[in-house]
DNA sequence: TATGCCAATGCAACAATGTTGCAAAATATT
DNA sequence: AATATTTTGCAACATTGTTGCATTGGCATA
């Protein structure tokens, strides 16, 4: 079962404001992972730039996005599986990024595998990010 | 059996001036993977920061060195194994940043394990990066 | 070793991205 | 409805990255 976005946004102790409600319809709204740009552009004029860094840095604090590393200079951010179901999660899954189109795409169904460090590493997260052609762009 | 910086750079093609021996010989001789301010830092004023980026990017695409994602906004970029053995190699390891220290390693031993994807989707590259502390800052 | 070509550098100017402090406005609390 | 708290927008600034162009320096050739 979903949240809305406004329970989601009560459920972190947030005020329910107009950026927070249209930035996280966003991201719920969006196949893919967004980046900054991405959400300056299509929220228009209607946020100062500053708004939305602190409402991201928000949602991360959170648990209700979280950022892919990528190879690129790009930061990308995306919902939190079960973000909206009140959960936080780890983010276990792996990230796939295509060389064409730059959409970034969750693989909820596919677990990172598990690796075993040399002595004296402890591990907090795993990011697996696969590069290569999305389904929409392979000719 | 290692070739030296200026062996490494005339393998590829490049011309040998200060800058390229000097950063070169920066990757070299640092354990872990440097950021483009690391590197400014270090060279202190003597390079055009201009001329640094330029640099790295000749290297990249040399495959002298590769970078590797983060999921924090900075690009690091680290020696490719055999780079100064003159090949070139897929960056099939894995990569380790220290949430502490933020120090990153290659862990060359371990290998970035296959993964299958969903239907119409194919692979160009996979990188996975751990998160942790590392040897020196558990405590 | 001197000459000339080509590649690389430094500079300047600019663009994009991210951060901080503070007053004003919106939201939440009573 | 009045007050307290949080969030926003603005301004100013810092950092990071890019581009064009004149100058410098490396390298091949004679």
């Amino acid at each position: 079962m979903m949240y809305s976005i406004v329970e989601t946004l009560k459920k972190n102790q947030l005020s329910i404001t107009d950026s927070r409600k249209k930035i996280l319809e966003l991201f719920v709204r969006s196949k893919g992972a967004l980046a900054h740009a991405d959400i300056e552009h299509e929220s228009g004029t209607e946020f100062d730039r500053v708004t939305i860094y602190r409402t991201l840095q928000t949602f991360v604090e959170k648990g209700i996005i979280h950022t892919i590393p990528t190879a690129d200079n790009s930061v990308r951010y995306a919902l939190c599986k079960d973000a909206c179901a009140g959960g936080h999660h780890h983010d276990d899954h792996v990230h796939f990024m295509c060389d064409d189109c730059g959409t970034t795409y969750c693989l909820d169904n596919i677990s990172v595998p598990k690796l075993s460090l040399p002595d004296g590493f402890t591990i907090s997260q795993t990011d697996v990010v696969v590069s290569g052609k999305c389904r929409k762009c392979r000719s």
